[in-house]
RNA sequence: CGCGGGGUAGAGCAGUAGCAGCUCGCCAGGCCCAUAACCUGGAGGUCGUGGGUGCAACUCCCACCCCCGCAA
């Protein structure tokens, strides 16, 4: 049983990574030390906030490590030695010569079927297309981010449903669980490497808040999915005049009724509430938010704006 | 001192010194085969809080509380 012993250093920051850590720990891999992103300023008051794995790993009396750079994280490998690093959704990309240092490298849990949604955004980027399908992959870390050979992997349903935050919670379950099993047979030697077929590689973007943004020339059945993909941030939005409207919940309505009017323009949708015309059919807006405004029904927004209806809401 | 919006009837908003209003909802009545439609009437507000200036403050000035958007 050799990675009782291991010496292992886990690297991780958001929710998704917390998730994760807490399963190893429950599961006999407690890592002697959590390499987590520096503390950040949040929110209207700009509170330093800690990363969810910081938590955890303050809750749980592990030792931690922020580094704010690659030649503090550096040093981190010049003083310990390491057998084993396990890296999920940390937020740096490490350099090839820290890659080299633990006994059996680094292994990355990442949520999408590689080759395919490689980079920063596979699970959005899986949502935002549609795929009925996504998973998560173990690899084995190499220079090129996302390249690295695979250990394991599993399949995951998208459901109609599912946005950024309940498919990364099932994608974090089922790579822990993967990871667990995967962890000790990597050790021992027992595992087949795959290495991924370059040409089907795709790549996934940093999501920038522009990427919230309403095209209401695309279908009402994009804008379902670009609400999913981007649920938890940036949310998506359009513009009212200067002002930006976020748009908390919608419903779509599929076909090409109404088929008079403008992509954008507003009308009265059924029981008075907000409806607006797409590309291709027409979504409700059920929950919208202006800009230093209370979240409200579209129904109750349309009683202060009288004169929405009929106007044509653009995409800049 | 990061930037900015807002707190007025149950809900959403307008009013920016001189009787507190609009749309919706609510209550009562009417019309109708009928209705979320239409008509008539009605209830419901210490205009976020505390001070100040004015003959007069929702409105101007000062302080404070609360809600929210951006940024990160």
């Amino acid at each position: 049983m050799v990675f009782f012993q291991s010496k292992i250093v886990f690297f991780g920051t958001p929710e998704f990574a917390g998730i994760v850590l807490e399963s190893l720990i429950k599961n006999g891999f407690k890592p002697n030390l959590i390499i987590t992103q520096p503390d950040q300023p949040l929110g209207r008051k700009q509170k330093l906030t800690s990363p969810p794995v910081k938590e955890l790993a303050l809750s749980n009396g592990l030792k931690i490590a922020q580094p704010k750079n690659k030649i503090e994280l550096k040093k981190i490998f010049e003083k310990d030695k390491v057998d084993l690093a396990i890296l999920v959704a940390y937020g740096m990309i490490i350099p090839a010569e820290i890659l080299k240092k633990p006994v059996y490298g680094f292994l990355n849990l990442h949520p999408s079927l590689l080759p395919k949604y490689r980079g920063a955004s596979p699970i959005q980027g899986a949502i935002l297309n549609g795929e009925e399908k996504t998973g998560v992959s173990i690899i084995k870390m190499t220079e090129v981010v996302d390249a690295g050979p695979i250990l394991n992997q599993e399949v995951v349903a998208v459901d109609k449903n599912d946005n950024n935050e309940t498919l990364s919670r099932k994608l974090a379950e089922v790579g822990s669980k993967i990871l667990i099993e995967t962890i000790p047979l990597y050790l021992e030697g027992k595992i087949k490497f795959i290495n991924q077929n370059e040409s089907l590689a795709s790549f996934t973007q940093i999501i920038k808040r522009q990427d919230g943004q309403v095209d209401w020339q695309k279908s009402a059945d994009f804008l379902d999915r670009q609400k999913r993909a981007f649920s938890s941030w940036p949310g998506i939005f359009t513009h009212l005049g200067q002002k930006r409207l976020k748009i908390a919940n919608l419903s779509v309505s599929e076909g090409d009724f109404k088929a008079n009017l403008k992509s954008g323009e507003v009308f009265l949708g059924p029981n008075s509430g907000l409806a607006v015309k797409c590309g291709q059919g027409a979504v409700e807006l059920k929950t919208v938010q202006l800009e230093g405004k209370k979240k409200m029904t579209g129904k109750d927004f349309l009683r202060g704006q009288k004169d929405l209806v009929g106007k044509i809401l653009k995409y800049f």
